[in-house]
DNA sequence: CCAAGAATTCAACGCTCGTACAATTCTGGG
DNA sequence: CCCAGAATTGTACGAGCGTTGAATTCTTGG
């Protein structure tokens, strides 16, 4: 129905591909987001996604890029020291989840992850190196990197809950009422224990 | 390399295609696990597995048929009352999750329920009316509902960090271990509120 | 001991997928 | 004003998918 060739004017088609595949990587993951169903998205040719990125691989790292900086995030979170830290983790962690542009690509990256495992060891990779770590060297008592995890695993499945099963009332609650609940709990985890 | 025509002897071969289903289902969910690579770890032919079960859906259906009763586990869990009822929880989801024989449906559904909004809404509902509901009605406070899905949240991150994301030291801690520290925490959400 | 039916394979269908390549049309710097 | 290069489509290839139908071999009840 189109014509081939150049369209006239400056192009914006490139953008358009990498949204595209951002909603279709976050809504079915890796292997199930097919390069024709992204270019339909974007009204474009499979070809001309080649053109641009290349191979599906290089599209989804180009469409996945962390919208936020992990490093400074971590600091953000860190600096006021261990008080109310758990309160801290689960507001910005809900926040991310909440706004499109920083949920889609953690919600390709964690289905693409479920479902297969050199994703899953990426992911982990990623957030042990660039997370865990420090939140846990700033924890006091044993098993630091225990309860370090069992708050991630925690907020990771209230994310699973509230953006991908959709459960409700989990689904609809506003972020504060969420943080009122899970923030003490994280406290516990990361508090020293008691005796 | 193999003719056609029934084989000599007793045949176990439905029972080693639904092995291999729930292998591969439970490995990759849905979607990605083929009847042809199911066939091949059974050792047969695709048409043969069309000929016991009629289409991928019947299969799936067949091998991830619930491998407990949900409702004598929740009576279970239940009939003691209130009091240690997390660590209950907690210790028999751990379980569950621990033994190929009941894991393997449980990953197979997770996974497909993660790319999949339909299986996601059949997971909810099942979760809802089997599960939740039962001990919604068993606790008091505000925000019951709430509160038991943030406890089915929490122990489904922590299934995913020790089983699909393996995240070390979670995934090699005993149950002992993460019933102690989990446990403890799902009371705190299933207690009624202090103040 | 024979026939009905169960178990099994082979070959093929129509579909979708990622990718490659050539052709066409437009842009922009010299 | 031209032409190198960028943007865009059409077409095709080979692989894998779920599913089908016919052919072959074995079991078992009458």
């Amino acid at each position: 129905m189109a014509r081939p060739g150049r369209r006239p004017g400056t192009t914006v088609t490139r953008e358009a591909i990498l949204d595209a595949a951002r909603r279709r990587f976050a809504g079915t993951g890796y292997e199930q987001a097919s390069i024709r169903a992204i270019a339909a998205d974007a009204g474009v040719t499979p070809a001309l996604v080649m053109h641009f990125f290349g191979s599906k691989e290089a599209l989804f790292q180009a469409a996945v890029a962390w919208p936020f900086d992990p490093a400074e995030l971590a600091a953000q979170m860190l600096s006021p020291g261990r008080d109310g830290l758990g309160v801290r983790l689960a507001r910005a962690f809900l926040t991310l989840w909440d706004a499109p542009e920083t949920s889609r690509p953690l919600l390709a990256v964690l289905r693409s992850a479920m479902n297969d495992e050199g994703f899953a060891r990426l992911l982990m990779e990623f957030l042990v190196t660039r997370l865990f770590r420090h939140v846990a060297d700033l924890i006091e008592g044993p098993d630091r990197e225990l309860r370090v995890e069992l708050c991630a695993g925690h907020l990771l499945g209230v994310a699973i809950m509230r953006h991908v099963l959709r459960a409700e009332p989990v689904a609809s609650a506003s972020i504060d009422q969420l943080v009122g609940r899970v923030g003490p709990v994280l406290e516990g985890y990361l508090q020293p224990p008691a005796h």
